[in-house]
This record gives structure tokens, C-alpha cells and sequence, in this order.
DNA sequence: CTTAGGG
DNA sequence: CCCTAAG
């Protein structure tokens, strides 16, 4: 939070949320919490506010007449069930302005909509979220604006990000998230959670192809499907195949029929043992070609 | 480019 | 989902 503070500089500054409620920041409230001791992870939150015992430095080489749009009297906006999660350089060729600070809100919206990017108090004219690439993306594949590279090269701007509470030690900060090379951000791709149907779809698949030859199986039954590649197939087999053998209790996310994960024990065991007998076969073949 | 596994 | 050594 300090850093995040020091960071932002002009005018800003990050409080503390607690359950929705603004608390202090200091050492005592913050024990008091029990935030420290890793278990009201959940219940915690940031807000952006202005910094009333600080007048805003100017971040740019000449004037920064945006600075002072942030000097508003109210909380620009709080975070429930959000943890910050770093502080990141944004290269310039992104289009992100030197002079804009922009705290980057991903919140769970209901059902499938996954996840949404807000944007608060970017200290520009225009809100720049889209700038900072692809970060709204929704499960049809909306199309995203790609990055605006018309701006000035020559300085560094950094933007808050935060997003949903998880892990502990998320307040680290990280180092620019810029590759090297084209300089591209490359964005994690979102998580989208796999059907029952299409669950479905590759249970059939690998019943009938076996479990080494995950390209069929893209091509046989998720060829229409973009966003699932063949790694994501092998991948959810994996965690289907593990699933299937914890209790149903420990499972997440929505159920699969009992009757599917049945066909995966026993599709992965009849294709486990194939695979055996191939190696078999292989060995005996090696064994008497040095005979 | 695919497989196969750990991260 | 990501990253990548191997094939």
C-alpha cells in the first residue's frame, strides 16, 4: 500500500477496506483486523482517495494539468473482494499517457460474464483502459481495441491493478510485465471453465481416440472451438481424471454427472493399460534387436 | 507442430 | 491456464 501510495504520487493515496468499511492503516488497526494473520482475506479491500496532506508533485517533465482531476472530495471508487496485486510498468507503446494512474478494477460479475475491467480515476481526460491491452474479454470473444501506439515513447507510466482476492503474498511488487522482445504484454488468456457439455464432447473423444492424441481430439470434437486448443484438452482430462476420484464434496464449480466421471475412470484406466502394453511391446522389440 | 508433464 | 523439454 505504501508503495502503491508513493507510486501514485500526486494527490492520491490508498486506504484500507475492511469489509467494506474504511479502517486505519496504521500498525494497530491493521493487527486488529487479523488481515495479518491470513484469514480475512476475503473481507478486504482498497479504495483510492485523495491524499490531503500532500499537493500533487508534478510526475510530468512540463505541466500536468490532469493531476488535479483526481482532487475530488469522495472516495474515487472502492474495491470489495479485491486484493492489489501489483504495480505495473506499462510500456509506452502501449498508449498509456505518463501522466495517467489508472486503477484497474477486475470484479466477478454473476453468471458467465467472467471478468470485467474498471477503470477509476485515470487522471486523463479519457479513461485508458482499453490502452492497456486486451483486458476485457468476454466469452464470445469480444473484439478488443488493440493497443493505441501513438503516444510518447520516451517515459515510463505505471498502472494499479487489482484483482480478486486470493493469494496472500499478492502484494508483492512485480517487475514490468513487458516482453523484451516486441515489446507485447501477453495477456492471460481468461479462464473459462469447461461445460458439462463439452465435458461431454471430450469424454467421447478420448473414449474413442485414447489419451495420446489430444490433437484428434481437438480435431474430432472441439475443432469449432477456438478458445480450446488441444493442450487445454489433455489439460482438462487431467483434472477430470482427478476429480473424478475425489469425493464429490471437494469438488468446485459446476457439478458433472456422476455418469461422465464414471466414464472417465474407466476410459482412462482401459487407455492406461493400452498404453502400457504399447511400451511393452516397444521393450520386447529393443530386447531382441540385441539378441 | 505435438506430446507429455510439471508449474 | 502456462511453460517447455523432447520427439
Amino acid at each position: 500500500m505504501e508503495a502503491v501510495t508513493a507510486i501514485l504520487g500526486g494527490g492520491l493515496r490508498v486506504g484500507v477496506l475492511l469489509q467494506g468499511k474504511k479502517v486505519r492503516d496504521d500498525n494497530k488497526t491493521l493487527l486488529q483486523t487479523g488481515i495479518s494473520h491470513n484469514n480475512q482475506l476475503d473481507s478486504l479491500g482498497f479504495c483510492l482517495e485523495p491524499n490531503p496532506s500532500q499537493t500533487p508533485p508534478s510526475l510530468c517533465p512540463g505541466d500536468s494539468p490532469f493531476l488535479l482531476k483526481c482532487d475530488t472530495p469522495e472516495p474515487l471508487s472502492r474495491v470489495k473482494n479485491a486484493k492489489l496485486l501489483a504495480i505495473i510498468d506499462v510500456p509506452m507503446d502501449l498508449g498509456v499517457d505518463f501522466c495517467t494512474y489508472g486503477l484497474m478494477l477486475f470484479t466477478r460479475c454473476p453468471p458467465t460474464a467472467g471478468l470485467v475491467c474498471q477503470s477509476i480515476c485515470t487522471g486523463s481526460p479519457e479513461p485508458h483502459v482499453n490502452n492497456l491491452g486486451n483486458c476485457i474479454e468476454s466469452d464470445h470473444d469480444l473484439a478488443s481495441s488493440p493497443a493505441d501506439t501513438s503516444m510518447d515513447k520516451s517515459t515510463n507510466s505505471k498502472a494499479l491493478v487489482a484483482v480478486p482476492a486470493m493469494n496472500a503474498e499478492a502484494l508483492a511488487v512485480v517487475p514490468a510485465n513487458r516482453k523484451s522482445k516486441q515489446s507485447e504484454i501477453v495477456q492471460r488468456r481468461i479462464r473459462r471453465p469447461f461445460s458439462v457439455a463439452e465435458v461431454e464432447a471430450l469424454v467421447q473423444a478420448v473414449e474413442k481416440l485414447g489419451t495420446g492424441r489430444w490433437r484428434d481430439v481437438k480435431l474430432r470434437a472441439f475443432d469449432n472451438a477456438k478458445h480450446r486448443t488441444y493442450v487445454d484438452l489433455k489439460d482438462k482430462w487431467k483434472t477430470l481424471v482427478h476429480t473424478a476420484r475425489i469425493s464429490p464434496q471437494q469438488r468446485r464449480g459446476e457439478p458433472v454427472p456422476q455418469e461422465l466421471l464414471d466414464r472417465v475412470l474407466t476410459t482412462h484406466a482401459y487407455w492406461s493399460q493400452q498404453q502400457a502394453n504399447q511400451q511393452l511391446k516397444h521393450q520386447q522389440a529393443e530386447t531382441c534387436l540385441l539378441l
